[in-house]
DNA sequence: TATGAATGAGGCTTCATTCAT
DNA sequence: AATGAATGAAGCCTCATTCAT
């Protein structure tokens, strides 16, 4: 009978070997998934490459999961679950304008470009939408829209507080967010990262929201 | 029992039957092939799916193309061609920002997001990324970067012939067709338009360009 | 209506049936290969032949055999496998010439002739020559090319301890197995023993050799 | 029309073109199908192999064949028509035993081993003996066993004419056959001459029939 | 829980044969 | 006579899933 107290669970096991707590199987069996699916997507990958990428034999799988679909699921309902928009530095709504766009542009990169879980999902849902249609949509409408929301409303702070011009992003903060998504297609679709390279998208990504936000400064600065 | 008068050979038959032209057939092939491998993805794609979308026999697909990966490569080799940015409109480089920016715009939306042929493509070369990792090289160095090369020199024109400031997107004009691979990437994972409507994103992608493009304009316009 | 009496678990199942070592599947698999392969040849050999003749299911085979080449190989393996040359009576080197001759006889019909799986392994290896050539060589190599060698010796051995004229089958021990070769040629085609009867040819053969081991007797006997 | 005379075949065509007279096309078919059978065998022999072999298309060789069975057919009919054992040279019956016995033996190689078709024949016949069984059965006994009485009759009567002791290979006359089926055999197998080297075992089988029917005069070299 | 032999459905590919040209 | 696109029936092999151990 185990203690009470739960045994740690132990998470740097030399190797998955027999008899894990299930929670610990499970989550090792939804890596190995995820980084199959992406690599092969998921009609060409085989429950053997996923239990082989474990350590476990392809029967194995069924005692945690009970099918292929089931996993795939899993995964994505793991993989979607919303950010913790939350446990970011708070908006330096005090600062000045370049800080509150890179400010923006960092919590963009952080979220979405430099989580490399991030790009597989998202080739994942591309290439499996048919499969998962529903869980897609409700996380449209569950976390895409809220953070889109608050992105918007955090603008309207910014411009509203420095008493700033309004832009048109202000209307339409999605356009705020649409060089990171053009640099999460280029990743898609290359397997790398673009040609122009992440770093200078970001300074270019920074400078466009200067641009926009405080037109006046930049004129002033070009001059 | 027939009649005497012999069936007219029936010139119009209802579909293409028997003994193509090898290369009507093969276009058959391929346009049966991207709808299904859209649909389906690749690997749950079967060949019957294909041989019967275009009124073939399984067998018969094998007279034109040596197999299911060829007949991959082939359909990307013909997506993938270089679009014909040449027979677009002229440049209206006398025109003003506005009309520039529209014009800008049009041809974005035209090339990408209004053939239904770029999103299947797209979608399927993010999914089957593995198998043709050579071909998308190539097209980045021979189609995408010329692109974005020609892009930056019509920005830069426009720019010097009007006299005005010199934006970012000048610089980097990678930044002017993020809102249409934002619109892009989430046609690829919805399945559908995005919320906001692309009416309204191709207005508010005009309205960012002239904002960055005429800042001076702008802001005497929102005084 | 089941007996109220737990059947019997059955322990001696009609067939094989599920979950064998390995080893025994394995060797059951090979089996079936060798008799089906000799029946119809390895391409009109199915995978579903082998299979039903074992009483495993197509697929089944695929735990134990990667391939039906590999089966092929493995089977060949097996055949070729060196005989047990040693394990045979031992020479009757005291014994005179008529004795020796039969023994040499009855041991070349023992590993040749009466081994059906002799003959179906030669049809085996002319018919698919092709796709083992290698393996062939090897086989002529080391065990085909010593047990001539170790012919030879046992000739010279008896014709020098019986003080006889050395004949050419001495020189030419390979004379010495062309009637068993005969044999085996004709059941190849014919698929039978030849007219003349195995019998008969065994004893031709043993005349034969005593003919040529002592002429003198034979001479003295036919006079 | 065609003349009365016929037009010779043109037997030295630089390559099969279109519209040969058919029994020069047939023929060509034979050979080509004989040279794939005997590569491959017959199931693994595919009537493009054929038909590119004679620089033909597929459909071609239905003009002439109604099915891959009837090409088979025709081609052993044509490869098991009795040698002409006719226009050999006649038999030296005055002449010594060793003129005799080299003559035998030149015989036997010049009709077995020296045509390259009677090796690719018997490696087919055994390959497909299922398929031909009435066949070889027919051959057998029209073709070989008159044969093998001849060869008895060649022997008895040399026998008789000089006054020698009766070797087991007068009764027996298969026997004097056997090393010309080993050399078979092993070419069957191989695919190449034995390791003895063909004329080696030539000049051995000479002496063996030397020793067999002389033995006087061996014994007499011998000492 | 875990293993891996076994099943059975289904996919890709081949190929003898047909037939319009 | 000849071509080669097309058909349709197999055949090899894969793989999700089951189950005895």
């Amino acid at each position: 009978m185990p203690s009470p107290i739960a045994p740690m669970p132990d998470a740097a096991a030399p190797a998955g070997r027999r008899r894990l707590a299930p929670q610990v199987r499970a989550a090792q069996i939804l890596d190995a998934a995820l980084a199959e699916f992406s690599e092969h997507g998921f009609a060409a990958t085989t429950m053997d490459d996923i239990a082989r990428h474990c350590g476990l034999s392809k029967g194995g799988l069924y005692a945690h999961f009970a099918s292929k679909d089931e996993i795939f699921e899993a995964l994505l309902h793991r993989s979607l679950a919303p950010p913790e928009w939350q446990d970011m530095p708070a908006p330096p709504i005090e600062a000045g304008t370049a800080a509150f766009a890179r400010w923006l542009v960092d919590r963009l990169y952080a979220g979405l470009l430099e989580r490399p879980a991030a790009v597989v999902t998202l080739r994942l849902l591309a290439a499996e939408r048919g499969r998962v249609k529903d869980l897609v949509e409700l996380w449209e409408h569950n976390v895409v829209r809220p953070n889109m929301a608050m992105l918007g409303e955090l603008l309207h702070a910014h411009v509203a507080h420095h008493g700033l011009a309004s832009s048109v992003i202000v209307r339409e903060p999605w356009l705020v967010v649409s060089p990171v998504m053009h640099a999460l297609l280029t990743q898609m679709i290359l397997g790398r990262d673009p040609s122009v390279g992440l770093e200078r998208m970001r300074e270019g990504h920074v400078e466009l929201l200067c641009e926009l936000l405080d037109p006046r400064a930049y004129l002033a600065q070009a001059k």
